[in-house]
DNA sequence: CAGGGCATCT
DNA sequence: AGATGCC
């Protein structure tokens, strides 16, 4: 039998062994845009509003929907049920992006791991905050809040329930709090896995929210018609699966995963399965600083080099006011475009990523600066990709191109690192030269960056909020670095602090954790950019490496020798695995058959 | 249709 | 690198 059942794990008629040992939350606020643009201008509040982007109203408000005007309608559809609309644009998603950031920073006042969708939505894993209300209370007898899916028919050996209304509870807080501080109202749904949570979220809608218990997972499942309706089912799975005449959810819980197997790796054949029964075990992922950063432009065609040449320039000068505001070094480009294709209709892109040196970066005064010597740089790896993708001795047609920053330098901050022993002199941080992934594990309840005092007094009239500084990974040492001039190594105390890795901001950061007492663990686990490590880029090459036994490449041996015995040690225990064992991945798929022939446009299912 | 921007998996 | 998915 399996142990888990020991613990969490609840084994009643037909859900045997699952486990419901999470309280997992997802928030999802009421019609986002527009209530972002009546908390701007509440007179917008009693009238029929729409947002328009484009020639669509993307969202609406209560009031116009009683006219029935939907998502994605077109204004002129939306004018004949409801003549006197009031429509806002929408297609400027900055104040959209701010209000997202607070919802989120409100939501992390919990302590517990919260993950954004877009900018709406975020789970929130409650599961440690519930086990702590218990151990203190005791209380087994508490109240829901907000309404059921269903009453639960008996009680769960495994005590889900009760954790359960502890989860209800908090979500109702949650939600008070959104709307107390940022006055959105929100939607909440609460189960003991992801799926669950946000299936059930719109259960009640708008501004309520909906519990449900883990034995009505499989029932509430089937009662949704099409698979599309799982989210991670997309158009395409929907199609395939629609062509071996699994359309419903029913469907898909009534197929063997033997069978799905022919069609899908066999994990995901089993977590399709999984999902049509309402299970999921994936995690909550802290939410942190994404791990690209990236602009696209399309266009009906463009097939001469120079205006290529100039929608990458101007894609470049926004995009370096998005990295300035991140506050990381990118070390990589990644250029992307589309062919124009008769065929492919959409989609088929092609892409071609190279390093950039970071010496490129500049901070000055604690912001990020690219000379006009280093744009031009960055231009010519831009278009020495391009030159990778295309073929110029030929005509082209291009209907998108784009740019993405998609690797970063990172400075470890946990305390007791290296890192946060180096900060305190900065001259040495500057020649090490530290490149690496920071961060806490995703379950630690440690997010001392954001605190919740300062959370409750934000308002929409803030400035932008800075979303946690947090990456859910832990700590990954890379190869490849880059190489220090003789100069910087020579003299490391010289350094202006202008010219070092790291902003006044993140100084202030590092400072803050450092008075933190709370521990964290910074155990080094396996990198998942580990297959990077054979990257060979052209634009380093310029960096000669210079061999030392104990010590990589880039770090100066006198340098390293004068570093006190303790922090050798730990370097090169660092050093000596860089980046963990690295997890093997499961075998890849044996049985990867033809796709379907069917051609699917849409599958709408009938009621 | 509307598509931009990000993550994940292979 | 590319495909797929999500909002």
């Amino acid at each position: 039998m399996d142990d888990r059942n020991m613990e969490s794990g609840c084994s009643h008629y037909n859900d045997v062994e699952s486990d419901h040992s999470k309280c997992i939350i997802h928030v999802d606020i009421d019609c986002f845009y527009a209530q972002v643009e009546m908390v701007r201008n509440p007179e917008l509040r009693s009238v029929p509003l729409g947002i328009q982007q484009k020639n669509i109203i993307v969202t609406s408000n209560y009031e116009a929907r009683k006219y029935g005007v939907q998502k994605c309608m077109l204004v002129t559809d939306a004018f004949k049920v409801c003549p006197n609309l009031k429509l806002v644009n929408g297609e400027d998603l900055h104040n959209y992006r701010t209000a997202s950031n607070k919802v989120f920073v409100v939501l992390q006042s919990w302590k517990c791991p919260v993950e954004k969708l877009g900018m709406d939505e975020n789970f929130i894993d409650v599961t440690n905050l519930v086990q702590e209300k218990l151990k203190t209370t005791n209380n087994t007898n508490v109240n829901l809040a907000g309404q059921t899916y269903k009453e639960p028919s008996m009680d769960c050996p495994c005590g889900c329930h009760t954790r359960l209304r502890i989860s209800s509870q908090i979500a109702s807080e949650m939600r008070k709090k959104i709307y107390d501080d940022l006055s959105f109202t929100t939607c909440a749904g609460i189960a003991h896995n992801k799926l669950l949570a946000k299936l059930i979220c719109p259960y009640n809608k708008p501004n309520n929210q909906t519990t449900i218990y883990p034995e009505h997972g499989t029932s509430f499942m089937s009662t949704l018609q099409s698979v599309r309706s799982i989210p991670s089912i997309g158009p395409k799975m929907t199609e395939t699966l629609i062509s071996q005449n699994i359309i419903t959810v029913s469907d898909l819980q009534e197929v063997s995963v033997d069978v799905l197997k022919k069609h899908f790796s066999s994990d995901m054949a089993v977590r399709l399965k999984g999902l049509s029964l309402g299970e999921d075990n994936t995690p909550v992922k802290q939410t942190g600083k994404p791990q690209s950063i990236g602009l696209e432009d399309s266009f009906k065609i463009v097939s001469v080099k120079s205006e290529v040449e100039d929608k990458f320039s101007a894609l470049l000068q926004r995009l370096l006011v998005l990295v300035r505001e991140d506050g990381r070094i990118p070390v990589s480009l990644r250029v992307t475009l589309r062919k124009k294709d008769a065929k492919r209709l959409s989609s088929h892109r092609e892409s071609r990523q190279s390093q950039v040196s970071p010496s490129i970066f500049i901070l000055s005064n604690g912001s990020l600066t690219v000379t006009e010597a280093g744009q031009q740089k960055l231009m010519n790896i831009i278009m020495r990709l391009f030159n990778k993708l295309i073929d110029l001795s030929k005509p082209f047609h291009l209907t998108l191109v784009g740019l993405a920053f998609t690797k970063f330098q990172e400075r470890m901050t946990g305390r007791g690192s290296i890192v946060n022993y180096l900060m305190n002199d900065i001259s040495v941080q500057s020649v090490l030269n530290l490149q690496n992934e920071c961060d806490t594990s995703a379950t630690s309840m440690d997010y001392s960056a954001v605190s919740p005092s300062s959370s409750t007094t934000t308002d929409l009239s803030d400035a932008e909020v800075e979303p946690s500084p947090k990456k859910p990974k832990k700590v990954t040492w890379i190869a490849k670095r880059r190489c220090l001039s003789k100069e910087e190594v020579a003299s490391p105390s010289k350094l202006k602090v202008g010219e070092l890795r790291l902003n006044s901001k993140e100084l202030e950061k590092v400072s803050e954790l450092r008075l933190n007492s709370r521990d964290r663990s910074l155990t080094p686990r396996a990198s998942p950019a580990k297959d990077n490590m054979s990257d060979t880029s052209d634009n380093m090459k310029e960096c000669e490496e210079r061999n030392c036994d104990d010590c990589p490449s880039y770090v100066d041996k006198e340098v390293f020798s004068a570093l006190p015995d303790e922090m050798q040690k730990e370097l090169k225990a660092m050093w000596k695995n860089p980046s963990g064992s690295g997890v093997p991945r499961s075998s890849p798929r044996t049985t990867n058959k033809p796709k379907p022939n069917t051609i699917m446009k849409y599958f709408v299912p009938h009621k």
